[in-house]
DNA sequence: AAAAGCCGCAACCGCCTTAGG
DNA sequence: TCCTAAGGCGGTTGCGGCTTT
């Protein structure tokens, strides 16, 4: 809490309209870059932190409101499963959508997809086998461990557990119901399945202990810098063909790709 | 109509990385 | 090379609105 204990006044919570428009006034003037200096002479009693998150995640011109739609949907769920919870690397790749956003969708969607399991009571391990799924469309949003689901999952533990059964070798629905997705993930999360699921996928994966990529075999661009070049281009660049591709096969329009700071959105984004 | 529960999302926290001196 | 400040990121929380009971 180093940031709070410098100033006693630095405003928290919801942002006012005033407190928008002197941001979008003062990274017109300044960029979008010196965060701790615009929230100095802005005048907000707030953090450059909170600033920037602000302009990112609300205020940029370039950003989409709205639904999901399928082909974004989609989108998500191939890159998770490639990178799992690497939110802003998945957001480089969705134009107009922010990491924030795609992270909150796909707690949504995650918790939707477990509540369906659970009521359909299927095992996991049919889940896991099934090759429609073979995007992990279930996978977990904590770490990278796509994989190790199937031996893991309620009733099945340890690979079958016969434990899980009752005495008729039917599977003991009170624990599955008990089944919240936090526990889920806890079951989910161990050191060897990171390694299963760069074997299995063979697609790159993280050491989810200091979040460094240790390897990485699909092709990929490097990790691009900054989320976005000094200017109010776009926030969003297609810098690779490959990505174009990708987009292009998911049936995503190129609209927004090439997004300029459009006045009208804009205003109507900063004072709605 | 009121209360309870659920859901979506904005915002914060704390750790890690990077850049500059 | 080391240190420090700022930026970036992923995880988490809390609130408001909507839906259900």
């Amino acid at each position: 809490m180093k940031m709070a204990q410098a100033d006693d006044h630095i405003r928290k919570g919801p942002w006012t309209e005033q407190e928008d428009l002197q941001l979008v006034c003062f990274v017109g003037l300044f960029g979008d870059r010196r965060w701790d200096f615009i929230a100095k002479v802005s005048g907000l009693n707030r953090t450059g932190k909170s600033c920037r998150l602000r302009w990112v995640n609300y205020l940029h011109p370039g950003l989409k409101r709205g639904r999901m739609t399928p082909q974004e949907e989609r989108l998500v769920l191939e890159l998770h499963s490639r990178w799992g919870n690497r939110w802003s690397r998945i957001a480089r790749k969705i134009p107009g959508r922010t990491d924030n956003e795609i992270k909150n969708y796909w707690r949504t969607h995650m918790r939707k997809k477990a509540q369906e399991m659970r009521k359909r009571g299927t095992a996991m391990t049919s889940i896991a086998s099934s090759s429609t799924i073979n995007t992990m469309t279930e996978s977990p949003t904590k770490s990278e461990n796509v994989l190790g689901i199937s031996n893991r999952f309620p009733g099945n533990k340890g690979s079958c557990n016969t434990t899980d059964l009752d005495a008729n070798g039917e599977r003991d629905i009170s624990e599955e119901e008990d089944y919240s997705m936090d526990r889920i993930w806890d079951e989910i999360a161990s050191p060897e399945d990171e390694v299963n699921s760069a074997q299995v996928f063979n697609e790159g994966y993280y050491n989810t202990k200091n979040n460094k990529e240790v390897g990485c075999s699909f092709s990929c661009p490097p990790m691009a810098s900054p989320l976005w070049e000094f200017s109010s281009e776009s926030l969003w660049k297609m810098d690779d063909e490959d990505e174009m591709k990708t987009l292009v096969h998911m049936g995503g329009t190129s609209d927004h790709f090439n997004s300029t700071m459009n006045t009208v959105d804009y205003h109507k984004l900063c004072f709605r």
